[in-house]
DNA sequence: CAGACTGTATGATTTAATTTGACAAAGCAC
DNA sequence: GTGCTTTGTCAAATTAAATCATACAGTCTG
């Protein structure tokens, strides 16, 4: 493309026929008359053609200059229109979110998310993909990823949204056919359910009061090859498993799973929003994440006050 | 101005887009490619948004990118053709050429070259004033002014076209009744016919072989107005006058007019084209003023041999 | 004809663009 | 996995450009 093609000297040209001088041009434009001048004459050379005849007190476009003129309003107005048209998708969603969450955190807080979403923004389109696979963020087919766990890739930017604690639980049926535990090493030999999803589903490390530290291995009788499998199995009674508190929560709550163990805690996890590399975040991304950080917050605070004051849960 | 529309960053971009990677766009760009890159990223921190997701590897254009290159495609398109067509205009002649020209060398040597500058442009129009009046070159509104004689304003630019001679002259029915010549003194007391249209017309320096000067104060039984009219009485034999070589050669050669002292010369003047202020000079003049430039030369070498060779005339 | 104003020219100065060379990440061959 | 090449980016240095601050010549107004 050739060199000789500095489409800034439009601005100054289109905005000295306008004003119909170069002084007021320079006024508008906020810069010294000498620049107007000289930009204007560094175009004619380019061109090779005269634009304006100026006297020092009269300017005239010439036939080429009105010509000229015409097909620089054009184009500085589709410019400026261009711009616009990205600042405003700077500022405000539109479009399609596409974004990919876990299977379990998706359907417990991701989802009412998205109908929280929708409703603040209902021109948006966005695209789900509940799935557990670690998707390629960098083909930008994907605006966001909500990884549960342990960030493994750094490479990609991420913002924490809260944590989550895992609570050992089992159906009330089972509970009563147990003996009583005191201790992580009474756990041992419950019947577990193994949760294959997991990158290591039969070691877990217990602690108490954050000082001391238990190791389990368990022995499963069962194993499920996905978290929801494994759930719906310890809700049934089959036997005793791990899961996140935003799983757990409610069915705790409720009376149909109990805490195993509730003084000694598991590691607790980090939720992360995990985005593209990129400059700058769409708007459309920057407002879910703030919906989802809310979200979080809220239920964060829900299940601490369920937890703890059982009795006073609305 | 500083305003946050720097339109060249948009050639980058799209050269980007369209070889789909920054190391062929810096390449046919004939640039570094951190130029490149750093002229991409300066767009999306202007516009307050990510282009282009980039891997080291691939590139992948956002939905903003891929909206805002189908702009800037447009915008850059509009550019060139604007620019291509001021490149046009600046090489050939095209739209309506305007000039001004005296009346007795309009009719002698500009109508003839507006002949053969249409048979060359078909597709010129040409507006020609033929008047003495000095009209406002700056006022734009006239692309060349043909000026015959001693410039005095020297705030246009001008080129010389060439140079007449000025011959006294008398109808061959007239100088049978007049003695022999010798001297310029001896012209004084003829019947002169005044030129009104020249500044002095009653003052006369004649010059013999670059040495000798002798100066004639006439007295003029007759006045003119205007040169043709002069003219027009010189050929009738009413008296003698001065005239230009342009004017006088065709009647001297054919006879219906005699050079009075044909060895003394008087002050040769000037023919110029006059141009408006301006730095270039757009083609349709340039082609107007070769093509008179050459009629001039040729109307030159005419005279001269017309004169000295007068057996030779064809 | 003075006086204010216009566009331009010039040299100093600041800003932006560009080059250069190096680097981390990603893909590929093995 | 380990080398090897390529790609986009970064940072400091260099170069080009834009800009400013003046001064000046021409010209319109009153």
């Amino acid at each position: 493309m050739s060199d000789l093609l500095n489409l800034n000297r439009l601005i100054f040209y289109t905005t000295v026929v306008d004003t119909g001088s170069f002084t007021l041009a320079a006024e508008r434009l906020g810069v010294a008359k000498a620049v107007v001048s000289h930009q204007v004459a560094r175009l004619e050379q380019e061109l090779g053609v005269t634009l304006l005849t100026r006297t020092t007190r009269r300017l005239h476009a010439t036939d080429e200059g009105r010509l000229f003129y015409g097909r620089c309003v054009i184009i500085l107005r589709e410019a400026e229109a261009a711009y616009a048209e990205m600042s405003q998708k700077a500022s405000e969603p539109s479009g399609m979110l596409t974004l990919t969450a876990s299977l379990d955190y998706g359907a417990a807080v991701v989802a009412p998310t998205i109908a929280a979403y929708r409703r603040r923004f209902p021109q948006m389109q966005v695209n789900v993909i509940f799935d557990d696979d670690v998707m390629d963020l960098a083909a930008g087919q994907v605006d966001l990823a909500i990884r549960v766990g342990w960030l493994a890739d750094s490479s990609n930017q991420a913002r924490r949204l809260g944590t989550f604690d895992q609570y050992l639980v089992a159906a009330p049926s089972l509970i009563g056919a147990m003996p009583s535990m005191s201790s992580p090493a009474d756990a041992t030999n419950l019947p577990w359910v193994a949760n294959a999803a997991l990158r290591n589903p039969l070691r877990w490390v217990f602690s108490h009061a954050e000082r001391e530290t238990v190791t389990i291995d368990v022995n499963c009788p069962v194993t499920a090859d996905k978290t929801p499998a494994a759930y719906a199995c310890v809700l049934a009674g089959v036997g005793v498993s791990v899961f996140p508190d935003y799983m757990a929560a409610k069915d705790i709550e409720a009376g149909r799973l109990v805490r195993i163990l509730p003084d000694w805690s598991l590691p607790a996890g980090g939720i992360h929003a995990v985005f593209p590399p990129a400059r700058f975040r769409p708007a459309r991304v920057r407002a879910f994440v703030d919906m989802l950080k809310a979200a979080e917050r809220r239920r964060a605070a829900q299940t601490m006050a369920g937890y703890d004051l059982a009795a006073d849960a609305v």
